[in-house]
DNA sequence: CGTATACAAGTTGTATACAGGTTGGATTAT
DNA sequence: ATAATCCAACCTGTATACAACTTGTATACG
């Protein structure tokens, strides 16, 4: 592969993981990225610690870096905080919707509601993570707007692991129904609006988690 | 120096620059470091990649890692999200307040009122570091905790910066009341009482640096 | 047959050598 | 004297060699 930069290399570790290119406890060799990236070992390494800094990872000497799984207590307080910090955006939200916001945002939701009739986890994962980009850029607060983004990729795998199991139809269409939402409360300039939807669809996500969690027999699929 | 693990060698760094040992704009030198410390460059460099990411340094290619000067924008939305996030705490909080928690607090509380008629600004600054690690401990989500951390160390500078301008006696006082308002609202397990505090006293803060930058004659000294 | 042990292969952590880049001062031309 | 140029010293970024550690396997032994 051609060479990359230690920033383009962490980039492409971090969907590998969240994509669940690479599965929680699979063990990545640094060795062996390097050889794919064309790199030595050194930038890899910086990017392996700086995903381990996210919580990510887990190098172990001896062993390998393992990529991380998401315990559920975790999974709960991280979003317990990230429903807060949706609200928040509403008070530091940037003053006006940057331009072309709203735009791509009509764009995703047309690419999702094209998904309808078509399964596709991956595909449906990156639009979700194109969204969430495009949702940083209405938070008019910086260190808001990196912490936001670390906590998005710390959970963002659950989604895709448990989508499997739930109905498609129904989860294609409570995404279009988000960005939908988002779309009318940004051409609005109503910030709070946003907030709100994007806490409610989070809240009515981690419900979906939970229903999934108490059918028991596929308890053990998140892994510890 | 002995050697030193990587973490250690973070730590240590992290103190130096946010008791201004290292102020904004210094020039860190790797090879220095690692002499000094007795290890080589890469776990240094492992050290301050990781203040990197926090927004601590600027390694520039041919130049050096540069401390970072806290921005008079960025300060002020960090903490307006410190201020919020405080609130969060109430919400967040541990059930029960940690076990040798107010015994700690109580110590600080002492020392603090003795450094009434002693000026030294790294020794309060030391001891509200201190404090501040108390305070995490009271916060029941984990994540929320790594955050609230990392923030508070992007601007744990600026007092010691403006200290000096500043009145000495009743910027003890400020601190001795805030810890032992925090010590009562803690003995009542008024959680949101300690969050309230905190919010409180970052406002009182944040408004006294307002004053400070009003002085027009001393605005360069936070630095570009 | 079961168990303990030694070891070989593979991994991350560290040290060192080299490549690419910046800066400031000496030097030279104007 | 002044300005432009060159270069040496220093820095970070990268590549590579080595040390320390883990693990599964083969082997010897009880």
């Amino acid at each position: 592969m051609a060479k990359k930069s230690q920033e383009e290399i962490y980039k492409q570790l971090r969907e590998r993981i969240c994509l669940l290119h690479y599965p929680p406890g699979a063990v990545l060799s640094e060795n062996t990225l390097a050889v794919e990236f064309g790199v030595s070992r050194t930038p890899v390494r910086s990017a392996l610690q700086r995903l381990e800094f996210e919580g990510l990872v887990t190098s172990m000497q001896g062993v390998g870096t393992i990529v991380a799984s998401v315990d559920l207590k975790f999974l709960k307080e991280v979003y317990a905080l990230r429903m807060k910090l949706a609200e928040l955006v509403g008070d530091l939200a940037r003053p006006r919707v940057p331009h072309g916001t709203i735009a791509a945002l009509k764009e995703l939701l047309e690419e999702c509601r094209q998904m309808t009739d078509h399964y596709d986890p991956d595909a449906i994962a990156r639009l979700y993570n194109d969204f969430h980009e495009e949702m940083l850029n209405v938070i008019g607060n910086e260190p808001l707007r990196v912490i936001s983004n670390q906590l998005y990729y710390q959970t963002a795998r659950i989604w895709l692991q448990i989508l499997p199991d739930l109905d498609w139809h129904r989860e294609v269409k409570l995404t279009c129904d988000e960005i939908a939402a988002v779309i009318e409360a940004l051409e609005n300039e109503d910030m709070r609006a946003v907030a709100r939807v994007r806490r409610d669809y989070m809240s009515s996500f981690l419900s979906r988690i939970n229903s999934y969690l108490a059918s028991a027999d596929s308890r053990e699929r998140i892994g510890s």
